[in-house]
DNA sequence: CACGTCCATTGACCTGCATCAAGGCGACGG
DNA sequence: CCGTCGCCTTGATGCAGGTCAATGGACGTG
């Protein structure tokens, strides 16, 4: 889902600084003055839908604040998510008419955006815009590639594991027990991990008795020792989880 | 995976002509020539691992004769494949060093190859190539997010038609019935699935015994009526089936 | 021809997760 | 204060698909 690294998120642009270092990490002040000019805000309520599955899409945009995701559906009802936009993730496609997905607020969530057409045209007069956005469809195939494994082979429990690890990783501070809040429900969860809502519920408790970790209500996660939740994620020395 | 319709490749370069349009459709004369003049082709046999998981990647490809796969694994040893190359799809990654899964030949596969660093540089120089690149890198997107649906909300039955489909739909002829011979082993189809070579065997005779197709020795299939097969993989009107 | 190797099939059995069903708990409104 | 609604948890049960094991066919080799 093409993190950037927040730490670089120091732009002249008062209202969204973040969105322009993600877009565009290399723009220099015109080509950022430009981007800036034409763009549009827009905040929808946990539960909406942003944008239905195969509607015509004329906007790309970046996320400013909240979550968002991405899912798509068997015709008999069936969902899965494909997709957990955060802030400084990318929505949209240029050069694409249609949403291949359905976008939904997890949480509440802002998005800044820009006309899809007048954002190709600007990608044509400025090459490295086309590269920046090839480089973060690449962590998108990555991070896309990475669930696939997950969904293919992991067990329920080790399902449930890397992803609360994944969330922990980005606790606001590194003071242990690492807290986090989750942004998403348990049903959100079952979509994103392929599982149902009773099972993931029945991981998360098994994983609090086997003292994993902590819960606190039924949002707040705490964790004492990450390496231990990330070992019953299975993953590989490789995996996203140790990036 | 970035299917190009192959039906535009009629290309000058009698060596690969399928590959030049892939990677750069829109090129023009002196473009095309010097992608042309920095080219090598390298051959693989069936099982051979071309690029290990984690190695460093010193080179960008497109396939052009073979098929080849792309998996990652858990350390206790799962696996899944998270890519399917066929002729005209693209290996590596513009950008980056190291290869975050392992590609291997699923049949005797022939590679055209460019020098990373050489490719990146006329990258720089080639706007339009940018674009190019970054469309074929959301069309792999698209496919690995139907594979997502796939791994995490399909049954096994479902799975195997999906991926029945998918392969007869690419068959040479349009003649009833329809015939193709699977690139794959059956232990590459669980592991493209998310199933056990068994379970995937099970379900080939299930859905032979129905009817839906017949096999001819332990690769061919056969199949009358992809309507009703592909009604039995359970896609939305949407579905990559149906494009 | 006998033998080994590789791949696919089939059967018997078991288990992990889905399904169905019944509360629990906190937030919010009357 | 109570009722209700949304979200979560827990329990009982069943089945799809995994696991283990045996067999068969295609092909190559001594």
């Amino acid at each position: 889902m093409s993190r950037i690294d927040l730490s670089l998120a120091t732009v002249d642009c008062a209202a969204c600084p973040i969105r322009h270092r993600a877009v565009c990490a290399s723009c220099e002040g015109e080509d950022l003055a430009r981007l800036a000019a034409m763009k549009s805000y827009r905040t929808w309520k946990a539960g909406e839908t942003i944008v239905l599955e195969g509607q015509a899409l004329s906007f790309v945009a970046s996320v400013v604040e909240g979550c968002a995701t991405l899912t798509r559906s068997l015709e008999d009802g069936r969902m899965q998510m494909v997709g957990l936009l955060m802030p400084s993730d990318f929505v949209g496609r240029p050069g694409r008419t249609t949403a291949p997905y359905e976008v939904t607020a997890a949480t509440k969530v802002t998005l800044c955006m820009f006309d899809r057409r007048a954002f190709e045209r600007m990608m044509t007069e400025t090459p490295h815009l086309a590269g920046r956005l090839l480089e973060m469809s690449l962590d998108e195939l990555d991070a896309a590639r990475d669930w696939m494994l997950v969904l293919g082979r992991k067990t329920a429990r080790e399902k449930v594991a890397t992803l609360l690890a994944i969330i922990l990783r980005r606790a606001p501070t590194a003071a242990r027990p690492l807290r986090a809040e989750l942004p998403l429900t348990r049903e959100a969860m079952a979509a994103y991990l392929g599982l149902t809502i009773e099972t993931v519920s029945r991981q998360m408790t098994a994983l609090r008795k086997d003292g994993l970790i902590r819960l606190d209500g039924a949002r707040g996660i705490l964790c004492e020792d990450l390496a231990a939740l990330i070992a019953e994620a299975g993953d590989d020395g490789d995996g996203a989880l140790l990036t």
